[in-house]
RNA sequence: GCCUCGGUAGCUCAGUCGGUAGAGCAGGGGACUGAAAAUCCCCGUGUCGGUGGUUCGAUUCCGCCCCGAGGCA
């Protein structure tokens, strides 16, 4: 099994600069896992890599698609797994950096169910559930695979409908796609990169202070002005759905900022929940164990 | 100085016709298989400003004091 290195941890925790630095040790190239950074145009609110930040590292799944349209974790599984098989070719060891768990998951394991992206049964799924309201296609879900419905609560109608759009199209139910066995596809090396939440937080602070000074709201009208609606999936991204408000004057500056680095730390967390399942990750402090994170890659590319 | 309105959870506030109190937000924990920076679930004891009094019992009623906002001088 083809080793790979991931570097997890939540935003602001510092995945960048220590992806770059390892990528540079292995002599190898960065792949990002990030479902926000897959959109040209949102450099700032973002926080993707600069040019001086990358030291020349090469980094892949960035930039990917144009900020209206509409991407999915499937698109990227395929996607990046091309890029690793080409990092493999070369005979280098993949650097995976990222805060998108699905998409992390995504490459991990195998995706257990195909098919094309159908809008018109997703917009009937989603018609039936106006019309009808949640309870209904919670049962709905609950007739046709009671083993996934049991998993899913009722209020989360997002997951509920993708349960029914799966089955509607495939004929597979969730449950039994999914209840295969789990495998890895690739051996992990894989470190989360956890400050103390305290710490996390004023990082996630500042930075946002700092988005706004090196011109976030004119990244922002930009891309409104560029037709980018705040429908756009693009625009759901934390430091850019915010604006809405402000650009209709509903908020102040002040608020909107706020707003952003609140949206960021509830994020933050739900991130670190995530990374949490992996069991085969190690966690550091990076602002006091960065090296030995960096010794511990070291030591595990070495001995493999 | 006088009058009025406030002082209840980290914050904003609700409430108790007297039987020691509850929402939102924040915070914490969790879930997650094609929208995932999304979506969803669980967790609320705090000298009810202080102090006397009335009462079996006061955060609730009364007196005084302290603090804040507004009004009159």
């Amino acid at each position: 099994m083809n080793k790979i290195v991931i570097i997890g941890g939540a935003t602001a925790s510092g995945k960048t600069s220590l992806g770059v630095e390892i990528a540079k040790m292995l002599d190898s190239e960065i792949i990002s896992c990030d479902s926000m950074q897959i959109y040209r145009h949102m450099d700032i609110g973002t926080a993707k890599v600069t040019a001086e930040e990358s030291h020349g590292i090469k980094h892949y799944m960035i930039d990917v698609v144009e900020p209206n349209c509409e991407y999915s974790v499937g698109e990227f599984a395929k996607e990046a797994d091309e890029k690793i098989s080409e990092i493999l070719t070369k005979g280098k060891i993949p650097v995976l950096v990222g805060g998108t768990g699905l998409y992390l998951d995504a490459i991990l394991y195998p995706m257990s169910f195909g098919g094309e992206r159908d809008e018109k049964l997703r917009k009937d799924l989603f018609d039936e559930l106006e019309k009808f309201g949640k309870e209904h296609m919670y049962n709905k879900l609950k007739a046709i695979d009671p083993v996934d419905a049991a998993k899913i609560h009722p209020n989360n109608t997002k997951r509920v409908l993708r349960a029914l759009e799966i089955y509607y199209s495939t004929g597979e139910i969730k449950s039994d796609l999914v209840s295969k066995e789990r495998q890895l596809r690739y051996d992990p090396c894989m470190v989360v990169l956890n400050p103390p939440r305290e710490i996390l937080y004023q990082r996630i602070n500042s930075r946002v202070d700092k988005m706004f000074t090196e011109g976030l709201e004119k990244e922002v009208k930009t891309l409104v002005q560029n037709g980018v609606g705040f429908d756009c999936q693009s625009m759901q991204a934390i430091g850019y759905k915010e604006f809405s408000e402000y650009f209709d004057g509903l908020i102040t500056l002040e608020q909107l900022k706020e707003k952003i680095k609140q949206n960021s730390r509830n994020y933050a967390k739900r991130q670190i929940t995530w990374l949490k399942k992996y069991n085969f990750a190690k966690w550091f402090d990076p602002l006091t164990e960065r090296q030995s994170c960096i010794d511990y890659v070291s030591d595990s590319i070495r001995r493999s």
